[in-house]
DNA sequence: TAAGATAAGTGGTTAATAGTGGGTTAAATT
DNA sequence: AATTTAACCCACTATTAACCACTTATCTTA
């Protein structure tokens, strides 16, 4: 099953003295309607903050529950993606404040770089998401891999 | 599956100091009927920009949904898709205004060509498409090898 | 072919919205 | 009780989107 969200394009913002983050109009309007205004928090796997919508969280975490925890990968994983997951709303002017312990692990400070990804939305450091963008360039094997499923 | 669209003609509009560009009435007409006015603009893989029919995006967008965000590559792949992907509608005029990322990155200043190419159109800088077209030829090699694939 | 009518391309103004900052009160924590 | 934290409210500014208007081109019809 695909979701429902469609989040995309980037956005910079800051923070306030407040530990406020304003969610941009595009990707709040489809927040608004189904959510009552309702996300998720976490740790992304890069140095990033990922917001999910209420309900496509409630997905994810259905998925999450079919993981044995006989597994120590599959243990060391739920642990470390639940424990950091704030069930949070945004105020009467679209914004929300970033615990600090996800300001800290995504260094964030002033500026912010919000990208939609599809079912996601990313918060970044703008540093950070530069060196990222630099370092990790894609390489042309896992390209020709790539090609075989996604045709654009 | 084959695009419903068939995009040609080229097509030398100017960009106004609002950062609008007018849609060419030909493409336009295709535009209207099914997309209720909205389509995305992107980065196109030269140096320009793409724009899909909603319709044709939506297509695109289904297959992304299927890749996990577990996997890196994955993961830049979809970010650095995304991010540059606007969804946009044109005014009562047919325009539409070109963020501003996108005319850095096809470095379009006064005069714009615009491209049909069937499933999509590109938006150039005039004078950065002439130096491509002068620069970017066909070798006969290459022509071979299109011929094993498309009879024109 | 000429004249009117329609559509297309371009330019600017106004009104609404988005982003940001800060203050006040209520709640929670120490 | 004092301090901190969170929710709520108000306000300012810049940007954006909706609206109106004009010129040029194209099409239609007499």
């Amino acid at each position: 099953m695909s979701s429902q969200y469609t989040f995309t394009g980037q956005f910079t913002f800051s923070i306030d003295s407040k530990n406020r983050i304003n969610i941009p109009a595009p990707l709040r309007k489809q927040l608004s309607q189904k959510d009552k205004k309702t996300f998720v928090v976490t740790r992304g796997i890069d140095q990033c903050a990922w917001i999910y919508p209420i309900s496509e969280w409630n997905f994810i975490q259905n998925e999450l529950t079919q993981l044995s925890s006989l597994s120590k990968t599959n243990r060391i994983f739920l642990r470390n993606h639940l424990r950091h997951a704030n069930i949070l709303k945004f105020d009467s002017q679209g914004r929300f404040v970033l615990p600090q312990s996800l300001i800290n692990y995504s260094s964030i400070d002033k500026d912010v770089t919000i990208i939609g990804v599809l079912n996601k939305i990313e918060i970044w450091n703008p540093k950070l998401l530069q060196k990222v963008d630099q370092s990790d360039e894609i390489d042309d094997q896992s390209y020709e891999e790539l090609s075989e499923r996604v045709n654009i």
